[in-house]
DNA sequence: GGAAGAAAGCGAATATTTTCACAAACATAC
DNA sequence: GTATGTTTGTGAAAATATTCGCTTTCTTCC
């Protein structure tokens, strides 16, 4: 939620929707689909078609009037504007459960993500390999690590107590981007990107919902 | 972020940030602050202290002029407006690693949620037992058991391609909120009330900052 | 090649959300 | 009990985001 880019006006919201447009687009290449119009995608995604429109006008004229958006144009125009045409170099901070899942998470890498490190501090833990192969470091180590294997972006996967720490410590070693899983509100430095997932609130939000509809 | 309300013109916006002070409400019971102003909780969460206002104006007047709010008391009034003053019961789809990882979660019931069933299709996983000592059910009994054990909200840590299926059969077995964990977005009937937990869209959003920032 | 139909692009209108700024209310000190 | 200092609650203003409706551009069919 919280970047602090300059100049763009762009909403965040725009970008997820970006990103949810791009889902349906590699479905659809996939699937064999050519031309796609803003009604068919909105009706997909469950948004507006003027929206998906504006959206895309913030960076460009991408259609043909009467006719659509070529699906494998428009994916790549995309995937070139999210800044997906490259692989992004994740570390991952805290082995447990949640960690362990993320680290095994096959998707990552389909999607241009890939974990080029993991770090934990139980003594239990450092030095054992995980089942997709990774050896699990220090985070004394993380500054050293950071730097050789060029990572981009933390994910932080520890409990709530640790992960300011955690992100801190990123921070220093120069990541500037963090996808935090703890249920916390992370306080960093202008020029640091962070989002947030966090399905207790999500959850807060369901229930709240199921108590109005009873009244 | 879709729901079917009727009445409400509470931002969603507003139930998420009602959820963050909360947390940041029970941290300071804990450690015994028995008052606090808008003012210092908006720090702590980063947030603008009028929009704290007036989140808490659209259910009531909660604090004291010149003083601030009390802890417990403001506490205690946010969770029962979001409905925190039972026990939700949850049944968990999909006993991949994410599934496992979240049944394993040991926050759910300090915060008010607990999963009474988990399910499968595979049937090396169905009948086993989970480390928490739940049986996995196989996804035929889904109606028995939501009917049997009361189950409130549907989790669904499913493949994408699995999830709509899922999602449906939950609403026909008579469950009316859904926390979605898979990449796509859920076409479901009016009345639904579904949250996407959806990481690959938070990590483009990164990808998009950090490509932004470099230029 | 002209007419009809379709769908993108886009400025304007609407709706929503956030922030401001200040009056009202309370506590404390003298 | 009055003055002073706080901090809430809130209407109004500002900022953002979404949706509408129309114009433009392209395709296809006669």
């Amino acid at each position: 939620m919280r970047s602090a880019m300059k100049f763009s006006k762009i909403p965040t919201a725009t970008i997820t929707r970006l990103s949810i447009y791009s889902r349906y687009l590699e479905a659809m290449v996939q699937e064999g689909v050519k031309i796609i119009a803003s009604d068919k995608l909105a009706q997909k995604c469950g948004i507006n078609p003027a929206q998906i429109r504006k959206d895309l006008a913030y960076f460009g004229e991408f259609g043909i009037r009467g006719v659509g958006y070529f699906v494998k144009e428009l994916l790549f125009e995309i995937k070139r504007i999210l800044g997906l045409n490259k692989i992004w170099k994740m570390a991952l901070i805290g082995i447990g459960n949640l960690g362990s899942a993320l680290s095994a998470h096959q998707n990552f890498i389909r999607q241009g993500y890939e974990f080029v490190a993991v770090f934990d501090v139980d003594p239990a833990k450092v030095g054992r390999r995980l089942p997709s192969g990774q050896i699990i470091h220090h985070m004394d180590e993380l500054d050293q690590v950071v730097k050789e294997k060029g990572v981009e972006i933390g994910v932080i996967a520890t409990p709530a107590a640790k992960a300011q720490m955690a992100a801190l410590r990123l921070i220093n070693s120069g990541v500037k981007a963090i996808l935090n899983f703890a249920p916390i509100q992370l306080q960093l430095p202008e020029g640091t990107a962070v989002e947030n997932v966090d399905f207790t609130v999500k959850l807060d939000n369901l229930a709240y919902n199921l108590t109005m509809a009873e009244g």
